[in-house]
DNA sequence: TTGTGGTTTCAAAAAGATTTGAAATAACTT
DNA sequence: AAGTTATTTCAAATCTTTTTGAAACCACAA
């Protein structure tokens, strides 16, 4: 891999890395990468950034964000499936209700996207 | 909005938060949410994750992370587009390359994504 | 000016995400 | 047990993103 033709600037940049072997060994792992590309995936969506804001202000019940936000319940539960899923977000019982809050990683989260 | 029926332990906290309108208007606006889902669907894709991490440590023309991970010319590009359009990387002209780097952005998120 | 190499653009196909409303669950109340 | 309320699940329809290969573009060299 090291004889394609590259502009001489780079080639020596990355001579002095290691070559395109080392880097290719810094990148994060496959387990790594599907981690963030969870995350990634599910902060991808304005209901899903409106909803884990909002959760990080209030720990709430789902018709709670179906009353402040206007969506079927079913869409809403989607979407909190989606948070669920990459571990933003989890859920307790209580009595009737199930109550949604950020988890650590999704506390977190909310802290750096912040600042995007 | 607020004659709605949930948990006492929930309504006593949102109460003391001014409600759920205040929480409403604590959301981010529209516009920063727009800005941090382009930016989480640039990240959504395991192809983009490697791309943006090869980039931050070292700059690259489109034909050596071509070489590097074995995808059409075509596909790197559009996944560089997508990059591009969120801000994360950009691009200078050196002879007949393009050479990609990471934006400040692009650097600060990252560093950032690597805790998740 | 013609050719060559690096890169992007395009359109069609394939794959994936979201929305919808209806039906199913699950926890409580009577 | 039957009814009520909160929530999830399901399947179909819709919408968006990604992949592919071919063609176009652009900077440089002969």
């Amino acid at each position: 891999m090291n004889e394609i033709v590259i502009p001489d600037s780079i080639r020596c940049e990355l001579a002095g890395k290691g070559g395109i072997t080392a880097i290719m060994e810094l990148l994060p792992d496959n387990q790594t990468i599907e981690n963030i590309v969870s995350v990634a995936r599910a902060l991808s969506d304005p209901v899903r950034i409106r909803v884990l804001f909002a959760l990080f202000m209030q720990p709430m019940c789902v018709c709670l964000l179906v009353a402040m936000t206007g969506y079927a319940y079913s869409k809403m539960s989607y979407h909190l499936s989606v948070l669920k899923e990459s571990d933003l977000v989890c859920s307790r019982q209580k009595g009737n209700y199930l109550i949604y809050y950020p988890t650590d990683l999704g506390r977190k989260v909310v802290e750096e996207i912040e600042g995007w």
